[in-house]
DNA sequence: CCAGGTGGCTAATACGATTAGTCAGAATCT
DNA sequence: AGATTCTGACTAATCGTATTAGCCACCTGG
């Protein structure tokens, strides 16, 4: 019996590729373990138990998700950044159905969970973009609070197939995201700001 | 052993009352048999096993959701219109948060699937309350998916605990719902729109 | 009153997660 | 190198839940 050589990050990594192909709701123990070319059991020197495993896969994705964005509205402004920013998203969602799905199933268990400062990073992400567009800081709570459920939303309704109707799913979200730019552009802006502190790990 | 009663209907009614309770992920066959005080296997004689059951649950939600939307913006039009379907069903997933998870898990299985009807109701309540913004049909679509995005993304989220800032939920949707509602009515509308066929079960 | 169908029950099966206990190879130390 | 320790894999066993099989009492319609 060669040892397999799995780390606590492989079995994580192993355990994300699997649930974008088979879907999150089909993660089992067992079929994971095959895919390493391990016993079931083996899986639970690295792992706790399958809740473990899937909020390990639920901080992958998040960091991930927040890396995506980062990246993609890096040295963009208004417009061009959120646009850029939500199609990283959808790309992400699309590419990645099962970590996202984990993400959205993972609950913040404690201040010691790494799950916290990870959606904290994309929080922080579309808190910076939104900056762009000079709100007050109260509207831009709710700014945020309306682009995360539309994102949200309107991903979680792809991946299901809700979108029936034969309209492009891209036009739509096109409209959908210039709908949200026009919008904040039309809101009274913030005059004179008040230096904001850049406490970048708010979680909404 | 006295008979129970139990029928299919009943059967789902208190499954849909068990998950509003417990969780959807947490229905489970000997939870909903000891509600009911009957033995698990006596609930097979009623449904065809647990996915069956949490089917015939998304049903039930899909055309109580869809009632409550209808109920609401029956004579109202425009932004009333809106304003009191969004708050319809923000309370139908804020009071009935299993069920409306199980319509949310539910696949559509095929022609002959009753929640075909179920959510087509749901969306054709959207769509008659769209038409007055008066939109051109091609934007209607895209609008009608940026509103369920917003709103299913919104519920999830709340319902998920994920807004942590301590901003007003109450608040922050008030604003989303007027954010939409001046987004409808910015947009170019539709001058002599052309009869239309008044389908009212078409998907999205 | 009797025949059939229905809805409940008990017993048995299957499958996936998890735990206990064992052992060999890898890493470390002298 | 050789001895010791640690670690990661294995097999075997347990447990919980869904599901199926087969039985039998109750209700219904004739």
């Amino acid at each position: 019996m060669p040892r397999a050589g799995l780390t606590r990050a492989s079995v994580t990594e192993a355990g994300a590729a699997l649930v974008d192909e088979v879907g999150f709701d089909q993660l089992s123990m067992g079929l994971l373990a095959e895919r390493l070319g391990v016993k079931t059991p083996s899986l639970y020197k690295h792992v706790a138990n399958q809740a473990d495993l899937a909020h390990l896969i639920a901080v992958l994705a998040m960091n991930e998700l927040a890396d995506a964005i980062r990246d993609a509205t890096q040295g963009r402004a208004g417009r061009d950044a959120l646009v850029a920013g939500a199609e990283a998203m959808r790309t992400f969602v699309r590419e990645h159905p099962g970590r996202y799905a984990a993400g959205n199933a993972a609950q913040i268990t404690g201040q010691e969970d790494p799950l916290l400062p990870a959606s904290g990073r994309v929080m922080a992400s579309w808190t910076a973009m939104l900056h762009g567009y000079h709100l007050d800081l109260d509207q831009e709570i709710h700014a945020l609070r309306m682009l995360r459920s539309t994102l949200h939303g309107f991903g979680i309704l792809e991946l299901d197939g809700s979108f029936q109707v034969d309209t492009s799913v891209d036009d739509s979200f096109t409209w959908v995201v210039d709908f949200i730019d026009h919008g904040l552009r039309s809101l009274p802006e913030a005059k004179a700001r008040p230096l904001q502190s850049a406490s970048g790990t708010d979680s909404d």
